[in-house]
DNA sequence: AAAGTATTTAGACATTTGCCTAAATATATA
DNA sequence: TATATATTTAGGCAAATGTCTAAATACTTT
């Protein structure tokens, strides 16, 4: 879970994240969307990719990305167990 | 958001919102869950506090800090939405 | 086989992060 | 008012992070 909010507190890593939910990329498509190097962006899908936020099959030369996002489910609950229980404290008091 | 994220990418300061969960409490009770010096558990509420996980009020000679756990509902809704692009996605590939 | 294309790895560098101790601030109590 | 208690601010340090260029690897095409 460490590795996946650090994946996600990035501002390029969440805008990888947001073009591939369109559809799957591969690692030159990705990197002509910023204005950062490509070594750079190699190395923001390496993290997403230990974070386990995308997925990665070698085509012939290219390598495409796809998203995880079975990943958030986790976090989701996580959340929503926080907020859960801020919810039975607010009632009680009340 | 960002502030958000990278609030949520360390190990304390998660560990910090899940004591916040089951009740109030002053700084220095937060401190004495963890080994670290009370500077660094004080550093740790001010970036949550800055992300708007925690807010704080003074009482006294003590300030006590609680969660605020409407700043996930925006959070929530980013990951549910990428998950929500991605089910389509896949069904429109069957 | 040589040259071109796609991507990563290596290594350097500046900035940010997380930690510490010492000192400052603010409130409470004797 | 002097002292104790709670917390933060200041400043320093090592490790992690995000970026870069140059070089290496892997595949494709001529």
């Amino acid at each position: 879970m460490n590795l996946l909010f650090k994946a996600l507190g990035d501002p390029t890593r969440r805008q990888i994240i947001d073009l591939l939910r369109k559809r799957d990329m591969n690692a030159g498509e990705i990197a002509d969307y910023f204005s950062i190097s490509k070594p750079s962006i190699s190395h923001h899908l390496d993290l997403l990719k230990q974070a386990n936020v995308v997925l990665s099959i070698k085509e012939g030369q290219f390598i495409t990305y796809s998203l995880n996002t079975t990943v958030f489910d986790e976090m989701v609950k996580w959340v929503i167990d926080i907020s859960d229980k801020q919810t039975k404290k607010a009632r009680s008091k009340k």
